[in-house]
DNA sequence: TTAAAACTACGAAGAATTTCGTAAATTAAT
DNA sequence: ATTAATTTACGAAATTCTTCGTAGTTTTAA
């Protein structure tokens, strides 16, 4: 298998997201991002970009004097992971009560809630 | 309102799970719980739990030169808040995606499935 | 060609979290 | 009654995470 466990730290997160959202970037477009939500030092970026660089949540390539920094984790399998964790962690394991709590608070558009009913419909179909 | 934001830490969910699940509990029964998990002293356990405390995350009463711990913060409570960080940290806010997530990976079965169905209809018919 | 600006590396301070040792008090056992 | 065990409080070490300053290099601008 290709990677172990993803644990992110917040601000590590943080920096995951804007990759996810901007696909590779500099440091410097990273930083813009970020100070977007809140005040944060350029060096501060960087030095988090080379922590993750170390632990293997990114991958950086030169461009010029530049690196520029990609996710090495894909989405999904964050997704998944802290899913699993927010899940057995507060959720007992129960999926249903997950699923309820979020469609409940967020509210969805009817269009979305339409996907979803067809999927579970697919679900349904599929298995016991 | 009762209480600002929760955001217990790792170790201090922990504890929380032990006193959703076993209801009010002494120092030395929450340990053994942790400890099926993983080794962690007693007193690292008793420090959490007073650090908690003064955080308004439990409360406490005595019982002759025991204290007895509770939960502090509903069950449900926690749970929203995981669930917005989680989804707006790695889901981008989409609920959508989350809860699609959530049912494929595991699987539900056709009663729970039917529950979320019926749920979903409930809210279409409500709003927007 | 010199000065300013932008970049990386690195160390280390600061903050938050986790861990546990020790002391003091109370209870239980011998 | 002594001793051993259990408990709470507290301080502080150890660990992890976040933040930034400084130094050195490379590029850009004047």
């Amino acid at each position: 298998m290709p990677s172990n466990k993803i644990k992110p730290t917040e601000a590590e997160l943080n920096i995951l997201q804007v990759l996810w959202n901007m696909g590779p970037s500099s440091v410097r477009t990273i930083n813009n991002e970020l100070n977007k939500a809140r005040e944060i030092g350029y060096t501060t970026t960087l030095k988090i970009l080379q922590i993750m660089t170390e632990k293997g949540l990114v991958s950086r390539i030169k461009d010029g004097r530049n690196h520029i920094y990609s996710a090495a984790v894909e989405q999904n399998a964050a997704q998944q992971q802290l899913l699993d964790k927010l899940l057995n962690g507060v959720f007992g394991g129960s999926a249903k009560k997950l699923v309820m709590q979020a469609l409940g608070s967020k509210n969805p558009s009817k269009n979305e809630l339409e996907e979803i009913r067809k999927y579970i419909e697919e679900l349904e179909g599929g298995e016991s």
